[in-house]
This record gives structure tokens, sequence and C-alpha cells, in this order.
RNA sequence: GGGCGAAUGGCGGAAUUGGUAGACGCAGCGGACUCAAAAUCCGCCGGGAAACCAUAAGGGUUCGACUCCCUUUUCGCCCA
């Protein structure tokens, strides 16, 4: 039988034209069919797609269209994120305008996409530096001004001296500007903030109910809102009129309080600014640094001073203060009480200085009385001791009366804190969304009238002198008032490129919308996104601005948003090995040549050293175009690799062999849909075979619809594997049936079409002279034809594997044991030994336990 | 330093969550077809002659542990 091979370069283009001509991954407008909005992370348009996105996209197209199949109206769309710093380095570099190197790669990276034939809605494609996006973005903006969630401050930042504009945390390398080189000062700026801390609550108790984000991203955006439940407490000095106050978030542990720990430059060192021994103490405590890290790692050491604090809960106890090395002045309030029984920092410090050792709290598993602290402290839950009116309380119980006595008594309030600071807006640059606000002489802020907007970003741009550009521009800041006609000057900071994607998944609801930015019929409709997908590295900054600002601008409205994305998906990287010359010089994979095992620089033949497998970086040269890939064995090859070898949320490997694996089977499939549209009609055979076959469809369609819910993509492709091994199989021994085979490969289509959508539509038009296999019904398996007639039942002895026994399922427990007493094997392992006892769990194994 | 997670053949990884460890793929080995090669097809593929031993190492819980608990080691991510 001769078969003519498969060929993507034709199909995938026969398809992709027939798919685009006949809008068949339109989201329908009509609100009546469920609906399932699936989301990837949209890309920042650099040039080309890389297979970070290949492998994210891929991920989303399978749920989108699976959920097609299943008959959900699906939103999927796609976007750019398209503000941002390269476009102007590469204005800077390649005398382009940052708009048009944007437009072009937008351009380019949509035909790339288009290529891997991804089911995306066009019609609703947006770009973030399109006026007629940043427009709403800017009436955003307005709102929040209005609802007071927007403000002014100054603030230190990062200041390039030289290139005279402020710098991102991740633009400082080794404390110099990443483009100039120049050492970077901190600065006071006046600057625009977005007061995020107005929902630090809501955004830390509201993670709760997300149950589909992976708990490790919940725990990120927990730990890095940092909720800390506590007070403060005033302490007084015993014998003058002072108070020192301090935060904790342990009050409960107050009567194991054995002293006192300030920042060395508390405001109570004035009294010491004469004593030498303080000052050299204060020297050395400036030479262990302020980081967090310095202080973990270094000695603890303190300076004793002549003051004394009062117990407030205990008459006449005093506590020593000392100023020390592990207490800042920028936490709470510089000043902490230590209580080493249940703080390692303090017990060290304790034990350095021979100060008491209270235990106040003992775990309630152990006898109280021998219960002691030697050198480790005790940091878990127990019952509370020596702590009078305490006593007998666990610890979060002890903390609630504590904090209601210390208000009662008026020695402090209740104070909860969180680590969360307000989020920086301003940007001096140019690629961005301009604040609309302008200022007057006086410099007092005047929103710009919103039938002004949009504030444009003007086309005629200079990128020749350092600084802002917009702030260079002769005229673009000039305003006029269009009230008074008085002068004004515009806002010439732009927008974080992070708020753009804090509201792009609304923005596509009603992406042709012109006068708003969504309507609320849309997003009651769409909202909340049911999958979103992308990266990790997104796990607190975006998702926690996405999360803050959506319910900011929906705050009041007739629809508020709480939660936008209800199912969170991060994927893993995409790794490749990394190769290096003679000069230690970075190679392209492309460039290397194998040979025997060793590897070799394709120009030169010079050897090449292997480096380890890393996520693939332009700037260590361990990439792969997905373009070339896509020529050589295309769309569909490229799109099972990235989801066949490891679990979508795990790294993958990049692998020549991988990939030409995966367009083996792609192959495999055409040729299995080749021979069966090549069966002859006579062959009848009825057999085992043909019965088996059917049994493992259903079985196909029971466990890839688990594995595509459960994401585990790499698993369903593996029964793929299987299942067309089988079919294969009987077709090259001849034994398959017309009619049987045809009916069991229609479903195997449906089912695979998500995953590799050209071969599949293709093999459906050739069977079944039909281009309409995306309006097909996901199929449902019938769970009689999967019931095994007969199981095979394990027998272990004392819980080990040691034979089976094959039996029809749902037989007497009786009858099992004592069939299995009848096996040879196991009547030798029995034979002098006791039987204690039998376990059997049923159909599927029975454990005798005997000695 | 703290928080979180991971570790299974030569490699990537399965094991529907406490019940047959190693599915499936890659690499490798043997064979068929071919003048030959590629492609394709058919076998084998953790160790051990076997009893058995094996899921980073050691202990525990259990009739039974890759799965749960404790200790140790290594790696990864996050916060500083």
């Amino acid at each position: 039988m001769h078969i003519e091979k498969f060929n993507p370069s034709i199909v995938d283009k026969k398809w992709q034209k027939f798919w685009e001509d006949n809008k068949i991954f339109h989201s329908s407008s009509s609100k009546n069919q469920p609906k399932y909005y699936c989301l990837e992370m949209f890309p920042y348009p650099s040039g080309k797609i890389h297979m970070g996105h290949v492998r994210n996209y891929t991920l989303g197209d399978v749920i989108a269209n699976y959920k097609r199949l299943k008959g959900f109206n699906v939103l999927h769309p796609m976007g750019w994120d398209s503000f941002g710093m390269p476009a102007e380095n590469a204005a800077i570099q390649k005398k382009l305008h940052p708009k048009e190197w944007t437009l072009n790669n937008i351009e380019t990276m949509k035909c790339q996409l288009k290529l891997l034939g991804f089911s995306i809605d066009w019609e609703r494609e947006i770009s973030t530096c399109d006026e007629n996006y940043y427009k709403h973005q800017q009436k955003f903006f307005l709102d929040l001004l209005k609802k007071g969630l927007v403000y002014k401050k100054e603030s230190q930042v990062n200041w390039d001296p030289v290139d005279n504009t402020v710098l991102a945390n991740e633009q400082v390398i080794d404390g110099k500007g990443w483009r100039s080189g120049a050492p970077v000062v901190q600065k006071k700026l006046s600057q625009w903030f977005f007061k995020i801390t107005a929902f630090a609550e809501e955004l830390n108790s509201s993670i709760n109910t997300l149950n589909e984000w992976p708990d490790k991203v919940k725990l990120m955006q927990k730990n890095w809102i940092g909720k800390s439940v506590g007070c403060e407490l005033y302490f007084k000095l015993k014998d003058i009129n002072k108070k020192i106050n301090i935060f904790t978030t342990r009050p409960d542990t107050i009567f194991g309080a054995t002293f006192l720990a300030l920042a060395v430059d508390h405001p109570l060192s004035k009294k010491y600014i004469n004593n030498k021994d303080y000052l050299n103490f204060k020297e050395n405590c400036y030479k262990t640094g302020n980081t967090d890290e310095a202080i973990a790692k270094t000695e603890k050491i303190g300076f004793k001073t002549n003051f004394k604090a009062e117990h407030p809960f205990i008459k006449n106890k005093t506590l020593p203060i000392f100023f020390s090395n592990f207490v800042l002045m920028e936490y709470g309030s510089g000043a902490i009480f230590g209580c080493p029984a249940h703080d390692q920092r303090d017990l060290d410090f304790a034990l350095k200085y021979k100060l008491d050792v209270i235990p106040v709290i003992a775990p309630s598993d152990q006898n109280i009385s021998k219960f002691y602290i030697k050198d480790e402290a005790y940091t878990g839950d127990g019952i509370i001791i020596n702590s009078d009116f305490l006593n007998g309380l666990n610890v979060s119980d002890g903390k609630e009366k504590i904090i209601k006595e210390i208000e009662k008594k008026k020695f402090g309030t209740a104070k909860t804190s969180y680590r969360l600071r307000d989020w920086g807006i301003s940007r001096q640059r140019y690629w961005g969304c301009p604040i609309p606000v302008m200022y007057n002489e006086k410099n007092e802020v005047i929103p710009v009238p919103e039938n002004e907007l949009p504030v444009k970003l003007p086309s005629d741009i200079n990128f020749d002198q350092p600084g802002n550009p917009l702030d260079a521009h002769p005229t673009w800041k000039k305003a006029k008032c269009s009230k008074t006609g008085k002068s004004l000057i515009r806002e010439t900071d732009t927008l974080d490129t992070f708020v753009d994607s804090s509201w792009y998944f609304l923005r596509f609801c009603s992406s042709n919308s012109n006068k708003k930015g969504f309507l609320t019929d849309d997003i009651k409709y769409w909202m909340p996104v049911d999958q979103y997908i992308g990266g990790v590295e997104h796990a607190i900054l975006h998702l926690l601005y996405s999360r803050f600002f959506a319910r900011a601008i929906t705050k009041n409205t007739d629809f508020e948003i709480k939660e936008p994305f209800k199912g969170l998906f991060t994927q893993g990287m995409v790794c490749h090995k990394t190769f290096k010359n003679k000069e230690n010089e970075w190679v392209f994979p492309e460039d290397v040549i194998e040979k025997d095992g060793q590897f070799y620089e394709k120009k030169t033949m010079n050897q090449i050293q292997v480096g380890s497998s890393e996520s693939m970086s332009k700037s260590k040269k361990n990439v792969i175009d997905p373009q070339t890939v896509i020529d050589l064995y295309g769309a569909d090859a490229v799109r099972w690799f990235v989801l066949s070898d490891s679990p979508p949320d795990r790294d993958i490997q990049w692998s020549e062999e991988g990939i030409s694996g995966s367009y083996k089977f792609i192959q495999k499939i055409w040729s299995v849909s080749e021979m069966i549209n090549k069966i002859e009609e006579k062959n009848k055979f009825n057999n085992l075979e043909t019965l088996q076959c059917k049994k493992l469809i259903n079985i196909l369609i029971k466990d890839i619809t688990y594995n595509i819910e459960k994401f585990h993509f790499n698993v369903a492709i593996a029964k793929f594997y299987e299942f067309i091994n089988f079919m294969s199989k009987l077709l090259h021994e001849n034994k398959a049936e017309k009619d049987i085979f045809k009916d069991i490969f229609k479903n195997f289509l449906i089912l695979i079409y998500p995953f590799t959508p050209h071969v599949a539509s293709e093999c459906w038009e050739k069977n079944f002279k039909s281009n309409q296999i995306h309006t097909s019904k996901w199929p449902d398996f019938d769970s009689e034809i999967i019931k095994d007639r007969t199981i095979n039942i394990v027998i272990q002895i004392n819980g080990k594997k040691k034979s089976l026994i094959n039996m029809k399922p749902n037989q007497k427990e009786e009858l099992i044991f004592s069939n299995c007493l009848k096996i040879d094997k196991i009547k030798k392992l029995i034979s002098e030994k006791k039987i204690i006892k039998k376990i059997y769990v049923k159909n599927k194994l029975v454990n005798i336990v005997v000695k």
C-alpha cells in the first residue's frame, strides 16, 4: 500500500485560510450559550515569537478548542502589551520610531501566531499603545483620581544622573544604571501612586477564594502583601517621664519579655551622643549593614543603656534596655520587646548577655513541668503559662485577650500592618500612556477634561538628549485651560506599563466599543476569565495589580469585579543546552553540529563545550526559532512537542529528537487515516481485536477528557500514542474492519483536534468528506463497554505482590481467598506459617498477613 | 537567613492521590524489508542466575508507602 506523506506546508495553510475566511474562531455575540473565557498572557511585541510563547499559547489553544467542542461560546482573544522601554531603546539604537518598530513587530508576530493555527478571535485584537486603548485608561485614571485612589507624593527613586531618568529597581545593576553605567543616586521626586494599600485587606483575604489558583502563587501574593496582626504597646521608662513605642505581633508573650531592644538611631540614642562606647558600638552596627540578610547572618550585639522600662503588666518589674544591631529604625517604631523563650533572635541575644529566659508558651503535647528552653526558642502553638490572666489559653486566644486588656488599660492599640506599599506608577519615559493631568502656575493638579481625551503622544520626538523625551519636546506640554484660557503645563510622566496590562482582559470583552473601555453587559457575560495561563514570573506584580485595578475601576459601578481570574495556570519554561566555543563565546544551536556524541562549531569544526540546559534566552543564545521549526516540521508537530515531554507546569527540554519524534507521530496519524480510508469493504472479522478497539476508544475518550481537565497534557499524549499504536498494528496486520474503524477513528480525530487541528481536519475531510470537524460534539464514553469482563486481582503476602489471579469482577470474598490458596506459589509461601489477617480491596487485591 | 517546592531506569516522565512502580516517548540493542541507506514494520530494553532488591539517604505510621510523618543531603523558585 503506497501512502503519500502528509505535507504540513500545504495542509497548514489550507486550513488556516479556511478558518480565517469562515471566522471559525469568532466568539458568538449571542449571550444565551454558556461562555468560557480562555486567556493567555498577551505578549510584548519584541520582534519575533519565541518558544515560550509557543508553549503558552498552545496550552491555551488546547483548552479553547476543547471547550468549543464541549459546546461553550469561547472567548479566546489576543493582543499586544505594546508600550515599554525596549521600543525606546530600539529607537535610540536603530533610529526607528518606537511606534514604527512596535507596529512592525506586531505584524511579524501576528503572522507567526497564525502559522501555528491558534484558534484566536483576531477581530478582538487590541494593542495597548493604540490610542483607542489608552484613551480609556486615561479615563480610568481620572475616575480613580475622583475616587481618591490616585495621589501624588514625594518618594525616593533610583536616579540615573547621566540619562536623567528614574530607573526601576531591576534596571539598577550593582548600583549602576544599566544603560549609562553611572552610579545611581537616591533622589526625592514627586510621583503618582495608586492606593493599592486601600485594598490590602481585601486582596489578602480574597486570596482564599481562588481555589483554581496554584497554592504557590497564592502564597507568594500573601507573603508580598505581608499582613501582620498585632498591637502597638507603650513602655514607660523608669524614673523619667518618657515612653517607648513598640510594635509586636506576639503580644501574647508579653509576660516572657525580659528586655527591650532599640535601633541604634532610635530617638533615645540622643542621650548617648557624647558616649564614646556608644559611638563605637554604633559604628560597629553600621558595618553589619541593614539588609535582612546581613542582620540574619551577623552575630546579634547590644549596648546596654542605663534606662529601664517598666513592665506594663507586672508591678515593680523592670526590663533592661539595649541598643542593638538587629532592630532597624525603618521597621515599625525601631523598638521591640525581647521574649527569648519564643524567638530565636531574642534567645541568642539573651544568652549572650545573660538575660532571663522565661517560657510562657508550652507545647500542649508535653508535660509542662518538664518543659524548659535551652538554646532553641519554641515558636509553635501551645498553652500559655507563667502569664497571670492569660494562663491556659492558646496563642491566638491569648493574643485576642491581651490586646483587649492593652486597649482597656490604654497601654497601646491593636494594629494590623501590611508589607504592601502603594504602587508607584510614574515613569519618566516617552513610550507609555500619558498621565492625563496638567498643572497651573501654582503647580496645582488640573485633571484633563474628559472631552479632551485622549491625551495623545506626540509623534515627532527626539531621543538625542538624555532624560524624558516628552519633557524635552518643544511644544507638547504646553496646554490651555478650556474654561479660563490660562496656560497650563502637561504632566510629562507616563504610566507604568503594568497599568496597561491590569485591565486588558476587560477590554477584550468589548474591544470594539469606542465610547467605553468595556460595556457592563459584556463583562457581566464574559467575566471572570475562566482560565488564565502565563508564566510564573508574573505571580506577584501583574496578577496582584490586575486584582487591584479591576476592583478599583469597577468599584461603585453597576458591576463590581472581585476576582478577574477564576482559574490560573502557570506554565514552565522552555530550556535548551548551552554551547560555548573556544573563545568562551555563546554559540547558537543552529551553528553547532553533532558527530559521534561530540559537538563542533559548523563554520570552523572546532570542538564546542556543552553546558547545562537552561531556559532559552537571547543572551545565552540557546534559542530555537519557532519559525524555522514550523517551516521544517509544520505547526502540529511543534504544538505536539511542546505539550508532550513534560507536565505543563514544569520546565521542558527542547530537543531535536523530540521534535522529529513529534513529526513522525503526525505522519503516523496521517498514515493510519489513509490506511483506514483504503480498507477493503469486504473485510469482516468481528474479531477480538476489533472489540478491543471499541473498548479502547471509549477508554481513550475517558482518559483524554480527564487529562485535559486536569491539565495533564503530557499524559493525554501518552494515551494517544498507546491508542494509535494499537490501531496501526491491526491495520498493518490487515485485521481491521472498515465501518468499525471509521467510526472509531472519527472519535479519535475529535479528541486529537484540540492538540493538532491541521492534521485532524485534513484526515476528517479525507475520510468523512466534510470540512466541519470543528462543529463536532466532544464524545461521551460508554461506561458499559469499558468494564472488564475479567479482572486481575493482585495477591500479596505481607503487603508484597506474589501473584495474580484472573477472575470475574464482584466475586465473593471467600471464593477469592479460597482460589488464592489453591495457587502453588502461595501455598508454598504460607505453609508452616500462621495466617493472621486477610485483607480484601474490592476487585483489586488481596493481602494475606502471615507470621 | 527565612518561606515554599522538588528528587522515580541512560534521559523526559507515568502511577486517576495509601493498593500490580517504571505507562508513553526519546536514546540504545536485535531482527524484517532493501544491492545499500533512509523511512517503515516486529521484538527486547531498572538490577539480579534466581529467591528477590529497587522511587535521593536513614527512621517511623500502616496489612500495605513513590504517595502520610520525622531527620539528613542535593537542587529549584520566592522574599530580603
